[in-house]
This record gives C-alpha cells, structure tokens and sequence, in this order.
DNA sequence: AGCACGCCGACT
DNA sequence: GTCGGCGTGCTC
C-alpha cells in the first residue's frame, strides 16, 4: 500500500505529492498527519490519498516513520476546501492545509495534557469492609471515604484533602483496592460561571425569522441575510437555530468579529448550551486552543463560537454556519493566504450541505446587494424586541459649536446631556475611533510630524509613559524635546485620541468615574472582560473607547451615546470611508437604550451633511444603501468592479519601483490585443501611501477591472505574474481591505 | 524550505 | 594548492 503525501514545506517548488510506502503495522487514512524523511531529514506530511500501485521508480521510494495522530485530522470536506483555497489563492496545497488546524500542533509544539485518576477497583459494597481493615491508617480510611461513591477522582483534587496521598495511593494501588491511571485532560477557556438561562419568549419577528430557516437545516440552498436592527434579538434567532441544528444531529459554527469583543455572544451562548460549546479565538493559550480543536474534533462540542478562524473548525456532520455582523472587515484575512471567511461560509454551506446565515444591523454593500440580485434571500427584523424605541440621535454640527466659541472636543448639548445622564444616575457610553492622546506630534514651526523610520506613518503620543508609539510596528520612543527637522523647540502633540478625551472627561465630569477601552488598556488576556465588568457593576460612569466598544455590547443602563467626531472615518482615502462611517455611527448608536429608560445619542461632526452622517442619524440603512449603491455604480467602485493590487516590498525604494514599473509594462504588454484588456479600467505603478514598514520599501501597482465570469482566470494569469522573479517580493491583493 | 553539489577568488 | 563564496537543483 502507498500514500500519497504533501510535505509540510510551504514553497511552490515542493507543493506536490510525494509518494510513500505504508508500512502494514501502520493503519494509514487520507488526512491523517505523518512524519516521513524527505532528502537528507524528516518532516511532517498529511496523507491525502492511498493507493495500491507506484508510479514513482520503487527503489526510491521510502516508508512512512509514524503517524502523528491515531486519527485524520483533516476532515475530508476539509481537505477539498483546502484544495479550493489553493486554486482559489495560488498558494501551496500545504498552505491552505495549515488553516485548518491549531498553529502548535504542527512541529509537536503541543502536547495532550495528561491527569492522574484515582477510582475503586473493588464493589462498593466492600469498601466498609475495606476501611475497617485500614483501622490504624486513617489516611488511607480517609482515601476510601472520599473514593466510596466508585467515581474516578483527580489525584490533584484528592492531595488537596489527604497528606501523603501519594503514599496511601502506592499501598491501595498494591493491594489492588484502587487503581491509579492517566487521562487526556482538557484545558478549557473559562471565563466565570455561566448562569443558565431559560428561554424567553420569542417576539413575531424571530419567530417569523425561525420559520424561514429551521427548514434550511434539513435543505440547505441559498444564504441568508438576517437584517435587524440593533437590540432587534438576533442573537436569540441564532440560539434557536442552532439548537434546532443539534436536535437534527447536526453541527453549529458561529463567527463573531473579533471574540473579545463579544464576551456577551460567548456567555449568552455557553448559558444555554454549556460545554456542548467550544471557542476558538486568537488570545486562548496554545494548549487550550489544541484541546478546544480536539473537544470539537472528537465530537464533544458540537457547537463552536470563534473569530475568522473558526470557519475552519473540524465539525463533523454541520447544520449551520452564522456570521454575525457580517459587515465587518475582521472577516477578511490579512495574512496569506487570503481568505474572505463569508465565502469560506458559503463554499463550506454547499459543499457540506450546511445552512448559512450572515446577520447584521448595517449589512455589507454587496450583501445587501446580493439579496437584490436574488443571490442571498433577505430576512428582515426592523423591530426592536418588547417595542423598545430605537434612540433619539441629535447630530451636531461642529464648525457652528467653534462659531459660537466653544473650541472644546465636547459640544453643548453633548455636555449639557452628559451632565443630566450623570445626574439621573444613569451611564454613558463615549466613542472616538482614534487610540492614544493625539494623532501626532506636529512642529509648529516648519510643520513636519514625527514619523515611525522604519514604517513612514506619523507616530502617535501616548501621554501615559510619555511616549511616541507606531501603530504599524509598535515601536516606541520618547517624546523628542526639539523638532527632528527644524530643531526649533515648538513641536507639540496635535488632534484628538482615547487618552486625551479621557483626560478631559476626568476634568469636566470628576468623580464620575472613566473607563477607557482601546488597544491599550486591553492588552492582558482577560482584560476586556475586566473592563467589562467594572462597568456592568457600576463603578465606572462613562465608558469611553474606540471600535471596541462599538459592537455587541449590552449594558441596559446606558442612556447617553457620544460619538465625539464621526468624521475620523469618513475622510479616510478610500471608497469604503462612507460605509463604515454609517456601519460604525448606527453600530454605536445601537448601544444606547437597551434598557427600560430610552436611549439618546448624540453625533458630533464637522459634516452633518453627508449622505453617511444624515441617514445613520435616522438609522435608515435602505436609504444609505441606496445612495452609495448609486454612487459605485457611477464611480466604478466594487461590487461593480474589482481591485488588484500587486504589492512589491524590497530593502530599497528603487528595487520596489522597478518591480512595480516591470509588472506594469509586462500586463499593458500581454494583454494590448486582447479583449481582457478593455476590462481594466486603469492600471497605474506607485509608491504606496505608507512607503516603509518595517524597513521594507513598498510600492505597488494598482488595477480596477470591470467584472466578468472569467474575471478569476485574468487574476490566475495575475497571480502567476506574481510569482515570477522580482527583485521585489511581490503579492497579489484582490480588493484589499486596505491600500496602504 | 533546506541541504548538497558544483564551479571560481584570496589565504594558511 | 585548498578553503569557502552562494548559484542551481532535488527531495518520494
């Protein structure tokens, strides 16, 4: 018997399989992990196939060493996604493999965890007999006592209790009373004990909601968009469903942006189904990430909640993938390969005849324009549950707030309602998207700001430690006392942060009590939750925070919402700024009101006017859709057209140019006389906004083509442009989520 | 990805 | 003469 075998070496030259004998004491099956000698050394392989002839020269051939595991762990509906990710992102096979398994479980980083059992090897009618025959040791009495109810204790739990147990286990284990043995131990997440919760009553909407997908589970075709607005009990929808999921036997993945950011989607889900649920994010530890991935691959958790990642997750027979807040950026993956998780949702859903769900209270362009194109069906829920009114938003416009002479970062009515929340005893929540004190330190005299020397982007001051940090890099020095170019000595910090308006909170509002949550502030791995909960309690009366605090947070008593300058989002360089302006004013304006007392919102903006600022004022997201859906369709912008990027990075900004220049020429060239070329709309080879990171020099070549069904054949001849020799690195991004 | 094999400059 | 530079090519 041979196997077929991809090495575990991420290069294209290497991307093939490799031929293998399987030894006959060696029970082989495809998407089990093994370890072979590849040349000189050994490496790990996944088995993708067996066969029983050789088309390789049999003298050659070597066996395989070990298995790494006794069981596959890659699912064979895994295995052919992983081969769509490679054909999709021209990555190598061993690449897309990669994501579907816990980073340290390649190279044997991780290892199962072991704990010590004790249990009764004799009947429990005997162990009376069995203690009294113990009289003059009343350690080993003791021992028996607390194994009499024949249950298999953990040694830890028991050395708690009884001194010496190692002792007294060694003589019982001897006379074979006990008997002593190791089992797989489990680190689980835990995050305090979950209350369990009944069910609420279900409003028309869910039910109404329920009656359109429960049906899916059983006959899965197109994904659904569930719109609702915020506090609309989206969430309860997705609970129903997915325990009508388990009730059919079936599986239940859940993506949620960023978990930390949703420590209440997380309590919600484990107070209802408890440790049927694992979670997979980025700030468990390894090992719990591991053992997390095993409860879900031997089948004990059925139900996984987890970030971009989770997508992935080894769930065998599934019924249903959720993407909550289906809108947001956090679903694309930044590293290679790149992938969007809705699609992995979607090709996953297909493939394995599982239902999907995206939900958002401000859905993406193009899935909104999906439902319309009849691609996507449309669920709506436009009422919030028990008929609470949506907030009263009160947008203000800022350049009149400076006309009157106030030249603070609070405006007068945002001040005189704060005051009145405050006083009501009521809290409040404060967004401003910029982390840090100020945007950057400015020369007063010459004008230049501070800049990172090895990424080119303006550093930021954080008052705390008096710093300067990069928020690419994360590189820190101190505040320099004279202007690094000009050397005069009025270099001060400019624009707002989290820092500084927590500071004047703390100057008008003492004793109200601030907490601010930013990036900063939620470093440690329970931090978030910590804050979170200091809040909830009541210790604090302002929340104040950047995007973090935007989203999925629930705290009822929360009347007042203030976004301090909604236009930091807007006047960014890019064609998605007016989306996630609207995304993030409507998600924020969501936290207020949710509950009993009405909520209040108050918008600051230097352009009340915008189509973006106007309708999240009025929480009209059809109005907002159908304006920029008009505006792209004008300005040739995705979902009617395409970017691609080739991002060229090298030591020095000549060799980056010249690459970008050369892959320029070589697509104007190749594709002059054909009719892909009437396609691109423009092609144009540029230093990139941000010219360094990392001490790498960046430029890149920028396309905007019109789409068409051969659109992914045109990105393969990209791609594989891509991958020819540079003096550059190159990297094909397709509608990037950034240019910078 | 690594590691061997292989063909040209300055050193005990 | 030889030690070693890293360019090309192979790994079942």
């Amino acid at each position: 018997m041979y196997a077929e075998i991809i090495v575990d070496i991420a290069s294209e030259q290497v991307d093939r399989v490799f031929t293998y004998l399987v030894p006959d004491t060696l029970p082989l099956k495809p998407g089990m992990r093994v370890r072979v000698p590849f040349g000189p050394r050994e490496k790990e392989g996944y088995v993708i196939r067996l066969k029983d002839t050789a088309d390789y020269d049999e003298k050659k051939i070597k066996p395989v060493l070990a298995a790494l595991e006794d069981y596959p762990a890659l699912l064979p509906p895994l295995m052919a996604l992983a081969q769509e990710i490679r054909e999709k992102s021209h990555c190598p096979l061993c690449e897309a493999l990669r994501l579907m398994l816990p980073a340290e479980m390649r190279g044997g980083r991780v290892k199962v965890k072991l704990e010590e059992y004790a249990q009764l090897t004799i009947s429990p009618e005997r162990v009376e007999e069995a203690i009294q025959s113990q009289k003059r040791a009343p350690k080993r009495q003791l021992l028996l006592t607390l194994l009499s109810d024949g249950q298999a204790h953990p040694v830890e739990e028991l050395r708690a209790l009884v001194n010496n147990v190692r002792e007294s286990l060694n003589f019982l284990s001897e006379k074979e009373m006990v008997r002593v043995f190791e089992k797989e131990a489990l680190r689980a997440p835990y995050y305090g004990r979950a209350e369990v919760s009944s069910d609420p009553v279900l409003t028309l909407e869910q039910r109404e909601a329920l009656e359109e997908l429960v049906p899916a589970l059983r006959k899965p075709g197109k994904p659904f968009l569930l719109h609702g607005v915020t506090g609309s009990g989206k969430t309860e929808v997705f609970i129903r469903l997915v325990r009508e999921a388990l009730k059919a036997g079936k599986g239940a993945i859940i993506l949620v942006p960023e978990i930390v950011l949703t420590p209440q989607m997380i309590e919600w889900f484990r107070s209802r189904f408890g440790n049927a649920m694992a979670v997979l994010h980025s700030r468990l530890s390894p090992g719990e990430r591991f053992d997390e991935w095993r409860r879900i691959r031997q089948g004990d958790a059925r139900i996984v909640i987890g970030a971009r990642s989770a997508v992935f997750a080894p769930v065998d027979n599934l019924g249903v993938i959720i993407v909550d807040e289906e809108h947001e950026q956090t679903y694309l993956s930044d590293r290679f390969p790149q992938y969007d998780a809705r699609e992995i949702a979607a090709s996953r859903g297909k493939r394995e005849g599982a239902a999907v769900l995206l939900s958002s209270a401000t859905p993406s362009i193009y899935s909104y324009a999906m439902t319309r194109r009849g691609d996507y069906t449309l669920i709506e829920m436009p009422h919030r549950v028990l008929d609470r009114p949506l907030p009263q938003i009160h947008l203000v416009d800022m350049r009149e707030e400076l006309r009157k002479g106030n030249r603070g970062m609070f405006s007068g009515l945002f001040q005189q309602k704060l005051r009145a929340c405050l006083e009501k005893g009521q809290q409040a929540m404060l967004f401003i998207n910029r982390r840090g004190y100020a945007s950057s330190v400015v020369c007063r005299k010459c004008g230049e700001t501070v800049k990172c020397d090895r990424c080119d982007v303006s550093m930021t001051y954080h008052s705390v430690d008096q710093t300067l940090r990069c928020h690419y890099c994360g590189a820190a020095r101190p505040l320099p006392k004279l202007c690094p170019a000009c050397q005069s000595p009025y270099i001060r910090p400019m624009g707002i942060g989290t820092q500084k308006v927590e500071e004047e909170l703390n100057r008008q509002f003492p004793g109200a009590g601030v907490i601010r949550m930013d990036v900063d502030t939620t470093a440690g791995k329970n931090a978030h939750f910590e804050l979170v909960d200091r809040f909830r309690a009541g210790e604090a009366k302002i929340l104040l925070g950047t995007q973090m605090i935007a989203k999925g947070l629930d705290f009822p008593q929360v009347t007042l919402v203030g976004a301090v300058l909604a236009d930091l989002t807007l006047n960014f360089p890019d064609y998605r700024a007016p989306e996630r302006t609207f995304q993030l004013l409507v998600q924020v304006a969501g936290r207020a009101g949710r509950g009993l007392e009405p909520g209040e919102v108050v918008i600051q903006t230097y352009q009340p006017e915008h189509y973006a600022v106007r309708a999240a004022a009025k929480q009209d997201y059809r109005a907002f859709f159908n304006e920029e859906f008009e505006r792209r369709k004008a300005g040739l912008y995705p979902p009617f057209t395409m970017m691609a990027r080739f991002l060229c990075e090298a030591k020095d900004m000549r060799e980056a140019r010249a690459t970008a220049e050369s892959i320029r020429e070589r697509i104007t060239e190749e594709f002059r006389e054909t009719s892909l070329f009437r396609r691109i709309l423009f092609i144009r080879a540029d230093e990139a906004p941000i010219t360094r990171i990392q001490d790498k020099a960046r430029a890149h070549v920028l396309l905007k083509l019109l789409n068409h069904p051969d659109t992914d054949r045109l990105l393969g001849r990209f791609q594989e442009m891509a991958l020819e020799e540079y003096p550059a690195r190159v990297q094909l991004e397709i509608n990037p989520a950034s240019l910078a």
